[in-house]
DNA sequence: CCATACTTTCAGTAAATACTGAAAGTCCAG
DNA sequence: CTGGACTTTCAGTATTTACTGAAAGTATGG
């Protein structure tokens, strides 16, 4: 009986994770299943296929997929083929300061650099104004694009950092 | 004829600007409405009521209400009153630097802690039991807090620092 | 008070997003 | 080849999210 609390205990809290995760990913715009299948992947002990996840979060083969596709796209999941099998296997990426750099890429490459792109187009088409109103515009589309374009910077050389030059840097910011 | 250009190449550019950021707003997982509201307000020159947002986004009172509370709610907007007037004029925060610090704190609060209350609470479920599964998982759950942890960290402290203090820092990593 | 100028709320509806499941596609072993 | 094991796609559908507009609420000057 005892030995079996373990392995219980275990389930629920992974099941809790996978299902809460979800929801935080919701909040951070990510959708849910994809967060989920994250979750169960970040926790799994062993590559899992497309079944054992379709069975796992109860969901469809085609929403399966599509989602894994997507992990896989990001770079925080890879397949992994076992041999003299046919199936496809995923297994997610551990290291959290890895799992920090492909996403701090990732959001750097489709958050800020449209941003900048449209900053730059229209601080293009109204520097040359002369009105006061323009000047105005063209000082705070410029002031953003500067802002961002540090951003950008520092985003592209924390993710290409080791860890601990970034850790050295946080603890002297914090003190 | 020359003096009517200016204007007018200033409404477009804005025009685009709004439309713009708001494409852009919807990939950082904020509505649209908000994003467009916002931008307008970013690049005005003088506080606008809630009747001339509806008409310059052509949306209706009930969205731009709702959008006007949630932005003054982020603490990206403020309502100004015009003496003598009873209507409410808003108008943003338009220093990029404030903005970012208001947007990291908020983001703090909604996107770091509850993640970190899901963690902590797994974590707490799972630290006492000793099959290696669990303790694998316990471990990664553990590593995922504290990277959190740090990260909240060093949020707070971002955005509690004098711009300068940041910059350096920021010019030292890139460099 | 009450008329008026304004703001908020919310039921109903529209639009966007996510999901299903079955059909089509791919690939390989025999 | 071709049969089966597996993956991808996508039209149709469900769910979620955003928006409208009118009614209800609030506050103030007269």
């Amino acid at each position: 009986m005892e030995n079996e609390e373990a392995p219980n205990a275990l389930r629920e809290a992974r099941e809790e994770f996978v299902s809460q995760w979800g929801t935080i990913g919701n909040a951070w715009g990510i959708n849910r299943t994809m967060a989920q299948i994250h979750a169960l992947l970040m926790t799994s002990s062993k590559p899992l296929s497309t079944d054992e996840i379709m069975e796992d979060l109860q969901i469809s083969r085609g929403n399966a997929n599509t989602n894994l596709r997507d992990l896989v796209g990001w770079g925080l999941v890879r397949s992994v083929l076992r041999k003299g099998e046919r199936k496809e296997y995923f297994e997610a990426e551990k290291d959290v300061w890895k799992m920090f750099c492909i996403i701090t890429r990732e959001r750097k490459r489709r958050e800020i650099s449209p941003a900048m792109d449209v900053l730059r187009k229209c601080g293009e088409k109204t520097k040359v104004l002369k009105t006061p109103e323009a000047k105005e515009f063209s000082a705070q589309i410029q002031a953003l694009l500067d802002f961002l374009k540090i951003g950008e910077r520092v985003m592209e050389s924390v993710a290409a950092s080791e860890q601990n030059k970034v850790m050295k840097l946080a603890f002297k910011l914090c003190t």
